[in-house]
DNA sequence: TTTTCATATATTGTCGACAATTGTGAGGTA
DNA sequence: TACCTCACAATTGTCGACAATATATGAAAA
């Protein structure tokens, strides 16, 4: 299987990973200043890893820095997360758009394969879709694209804020069927090589999905 | 104005600064090797500030690196410069849209007042116009959108690139002109709050210079 | 009591040295 | 000749120490 994230090597690419894993799992709170010897103490490495990780967070979107100052974790607002849907629909859009032309039959296949495994995990075990699935789903038409530069603007440069709002927002509730016929018309489109269809489908449904976990954020809020 | 970049404080913010602009205009030569030692003798500072640069200029997409091998600038070639202009013509597309709804009237006049100068510009002397015209009139769009998270996408993730390939490929001949009308056309959309139309016009207008803009490339390589 | 300024402390920025890894080429063998 | 092996050179990765900067503390003055 295509994977765009070839396996960390170095110790600062292990210590990047764990580290946006932490924050995405919200085991480093959100807001929270990163101390870099703290961190350094915490992972067990230098300080120069440390540092060379928080950049990479830093591009991500992940982390905020300021120069002589440090750098913090973002918080998950309801302005961010507007602002942060929309540069996703318009990416995530072209993918679609992309995939309808660039996908080879048997990519469209294993995807409707996909599809499939998800409506049996729907129909015995609403929890098994929810993250993973959804996750697979995104993943998959952004590699359809087959457009590297797209590729890597969308994973390396907004898919793990995206999930750690999806995490931290906890995914779950009545979306999730409905969001799995959105899943299918949009492999429709596809399957049917219409580009304009499959990014309109795509947007959409970005649109929506955005709107459901806004809902949410407010609850969260209000909640607290 | 506004500013997205703020100025570079650090001695690791000037040298990142100073070799993107020393690789955007080919001084250092695309495909070339960074050698860290080397660029930490010729810039004068340390390994340590030339692998931070280094660092940003991949989240930039203008470098790649290789754990344990080193980093090398991208070369430019004609399927990276499409797929570099779908992304472009996708969040691009989009921020004439937010544009659209969010610039203030006072944003638009200047906007409009911008064209006017540009147009003097086009009459009296053609040079003036091509490089920061262009690059302006996107810049203002950007801003317009007011989307924080679009605005460093673009910004910090492929705007220099982008500049890259026109720097290195020299923007000028007829595509001016035309430009300046289809700017005119986008400028109306945004005035008359018409967020759809202000998306087709802008993606219409970045697919047609990429089309330019590969024609260039053809007889470039051809050339050579 | 509040404000201001100087000093102290904590944190980030920068550096040079050492460790680990990769690439290269000489020498040997089938 | 072609191919393998092993040691050496070149380069990147990692580290701890020092310098520069920002923040906190507390004393002196209003």
């Amino acid at each position: 299987m295509l994977k765009v994230e070839q396996k960390p090597v170095t110790i600062a690419d292990k210590t990047f990973v764990q580290l946006r894993q932490d924050i995405v799992e919200g085991l480093v709170l959100q807001g929270s200043k990163l101390n870099e010897v703290e961190l350094a103490a915490n992972y067990e490495v230098s300080r120069a890893v440390i540092r060379e990780a928080i950049n990479r967070l830093e591009s991500c979107h992940i982390v905020e820095r300021r120069s002589n100052v440090g750098a913090r974790v973002v918080t998950l607002t309801k302005k961010r997360l507007v602002e942060l849907y929309q540069v996703r629909e318009s990416l995530e859009g072209m993918a679609a758009r992309l995939a309808a032309t660039n996908m080879t039959d048997n990519d469209i296949a294993e995807l409707e394969q996909l599809l499939h495994t998800h409506l049996q995990g729907l129909k015995d075990n609403k929890d098994y879709y929810q993250e993973a699935g959804d996750v697979d789903f995104h993943y998959r038409i952004m590699l359809g694209s087959k457009n590297t530069q797209l590729i890597s603007v969308l994973f390396d440069g907004i898919y793990h804020l995206i999930r750690m709002y999806r995490v931290q927002l906890g995914m779950s509730g009545p979306r999730v069927s409905t969001a799995f016929d959105e899943h299918q018309q949009i492999v429709k489109a596809i399957a049917n090589r219409d580009p304009e269809l499959a990014e309109i489908l795509m947007r959409r449904h970005i649109a929506v999905t955005q709107q459901s976990l806004s809902k949410k954020l407010s609850n969260e809020t209000k909640a607290i």
